[in-house]
DNA sequence: CCGTATCCATGCCGATACTG
DNA sequence: CAGTATCGGCATGGATACGG
């Protein structure tokens, strides 16, 4: 999943499905959503979001904080201390995201076990 | 299984998280959003699919609309005519999987802007 | 009409090594 | 402590050709 917007050429869809997609472009990677949820409970400094998120790799963790920063929905606070320290939190809009996750939360309740079924039973076929 | 969002227990991020991924994984590739939404209204047959679909190739219609059978989302139904014809209709399941869809699609319209503004800004600092 | 099979470009992500 | 740089494996997905 590392499309842009702009790789979805002419619009037969609705603008719904792309403004989606866009979100999805931004939540949907393998990292992001640990990191949001990680720092919902206020700031946060690197090495320590890098022990509390399981098996992501300095660089990941690089790459996808500048994304959310980049974004808006993360900010980055350096102390020039030696050594240095930078704290990570969420934005305003960045703790808005945390609603509408929480939705797919409850569905993925929901159905998950039925799908995982679902697969179990078309795999068998 | 009752968990929310804000449960999110260091160091091991809860179950949420990695129940959302495997949502992710559900929807949030290339094109599965884009099926779901042309198949809201009823059955569609495979090539009605793929023209109202832009851009999306034979292989991938195939290949996502397969996925989607397995878990249980889509309905596949094959007339043995000649030629073959093939409908394909969202499940029960796959219909309740719309509204939190729209939940995001509320948050992309309410935040969108401001992240490609944000955007902007950044790439220019 | 409805697929499958094959080749291949792209880019995510992990591993590793190195700086201020 | 908090990054950056580089290499390479591997999965996604596009193009094309072929089959039932």
């Amino acid at each position: 999943m590392t499309l842009s917007i702009t790789d979805f050429p002419a619009p037969t869809q609705g603008d719904d499905c792309r403004m989606v997609r866009e979100i999805l472009d931004l939540v949907g990677d393998k990292w992001t959503l640990y990191i949001i949820a990680t720092l919902k409970d206020g700031p946060v400094r690197f090495n320590e979001l890098r022990r509390r998120i399981d098996g992501i790799s300095q660089r990941m963790l690089t790459i996808n904080l500048r994304g959310l920063e980049r974004d808006g929905l993360v900010k980055r606070t350096l102390f020039p201390t030696i050594p240095p320290r930078v704290d990570y939190e969420l934005t305003e809009v960045g703790r808005t995201l945390l609603a509408p996750v929480m939705a797919l939360v409850r569905w993925a309740s929901s159905n998950l076990e039925n799908i995982r079924d679902a697969r179990v039973r078309y795999d068998a076929s």
